[in-house]
DNA sequence: CTGGGGAAGGGGCCC
DNA sequence: CGGGCCCCTTCCCCA
């Protein structure tokens, strides 16, 4: 898989994402160079396209992640779609010294925890795309807070192997500057009181309570302390192999699961980040198009395909522009356009027209299993 | 070159 | 908190 450590276009719209592996992955190339030349009855497919599917959530280990940590490092070129209005949970950060400690840290964590030569994930085999229904743990190490109030000592070898009974505590971010210090000297910023030298008490500053064990202090201020509502810095969670910062838990797992990519098409082999993903791309093996357009009858795999299709049929497009009025049913056809130069100086970027969208067709409610979709 | 279709990505929201 | 769904966006390809 390419991954363009070059800068990122400058122009708003071409090659955006071509240093994000994450993005557009050639499918053509992952597809079998010999495909079956009988596929699978859908009939037989039916039962195992949706739910057989092979989300292979033991594998937490992307099979290609290309999104190395520390090229991204390096180049700063993080995944994003700052550019999308919609992403406004993440928060790109700029590469900091101490996530790459960060990185390194957790590196030898694993590498402490994990004594054989070459890593699982590393010597995995081809996949065979066998149901695995064990269920997947993320292991804590992915799902660290971004910014800890406080950090454990700088002895990772203090630390208890992680399990999932107890994960918080083992692989914590590698000390910030600030934290290289004994344990008995915590810090004063964070009004943690610490000063027993021998049975160190760890008290919340939001809510005074307080534990014997750091990893106590840590799992209550992450998950329970509700006096910590609002706290950014403590409800940050960034993601190991990118860097991008959010402010949930829940967001941060789903993020993770882009790299991880646990969901495996029986039949090419191509993994997704969810399952509704792999639904979408069975679609391509099938054939089904569920989604049909009430103007011209034709039939589409995506209801946003669809959606795109429904502007054709309108007189009055999505995307205008302010330039010379003309509307377009994509933006990418609006910003070729621009990019083409429309001659209107002072021009904005480009209008968008929701009231363009045949909203009454899309908004259906749809059962997952209706067969056919009119719009 | 333009417009459209296909496929896929991710964040947000709701249950 | 997780799954499912929605929506928007992007990239590639082709007519």
């Amino acid at each position: 898989m390419l991954v363009e450590d070059s800068q990122m276009s400058s122009s708003p719209m071409t090659k955006k994402y071509a240093h994000c592996p994450l993005k557009k992955r050639p499918v053509r190339e992952e597809r079998p160079a010999t495909p079956p030349t009988t596929p699978p009855h859908p009939a037989h497919l039916a039962t195992r396209l949706y739910y057989d599917y092979n989300c292979d959530m033991e594998n937490d280990e992307p099979e290609n992640l290309s999104t190395k940590p520390e090229d991204l490092s390096k180049t700063g070129n993080y995944p994003s779609k700052a550019s999308s209005p919609m992403s406004t949970a993440s928060v790109k950060v700029e590469p900091r010294e101490w996530q790459q400690q960060h990185l390194d840290y957790l590196s030898a964590c694993r590498s402490r925890l994990e004594p054989t030569p070459a890593p699982p994930e590393l010597a995995r085999p081809t996949p065979q795309y066998a149901y695995l229904p064990t269920l997947y743990t993320y292991p804590f190490e992915e799902l660290y807070p971004a910014t800890p109030t406080i950090s454990p000592p700088a002895h990772p070898q203090l630390y208890p192997r992680y399990s999932p009974a107890s994960p918080p505590s083992s692989c914590s971010p590698p000390p910030c500057p600030e934290d290289l210090r004994s344990p008995g000297s915590v810090s004063s910023d964070s009004g943690v009181s610490v000063s027993a030298p021998r049975r160190p008490r760890y008290q919340c500053p939001d809510c005074a309570k307080s534990y014997s064990t750091y990893s106590g202090l840590s799992k209550h201020q992450q998950y329970h302390c509700a006096a910590a509502e609002g706290s950014l810095a403590r409800k940050s969670f960034s993601c190991k192999f990118c860097a991008k910062v959010y402010t949930s838990l829940g967001a941060l797992k789903m993020h993770i699961r882009t790299h991880t990519l646990p969901c495996k098409c029986h039949l090419c082999g191509k993994a997704f980040s969810r399952p509704w993903l792999l639904q979408g791309h069975i679609r391509t093996h099938t054939g089904e198009k569920p989604f049909s357009c009430h103007h011209c009858r034709r039939a589409f795999a995506d209801r946003s395909n669809l959606r795109a299709h429904l502007q054709t049929h309108s007189d009055v497009k999505k995307y205008s522009c302010t330039g010379c009025g003309k509307t377009f049913s994509r933006m990418s056809l609006l910003s070729k356009h621009l990019e083409g130069g429309c001659g209107v100086a002072g021009a904005s970027p480009y209008e968008y027209r929701p009231e363009a969208l045949p909203q009454s067709h899309v908004h259906q409610a749809l059962p997952p299993t209706a067969p056919v979709h009119a719009y």
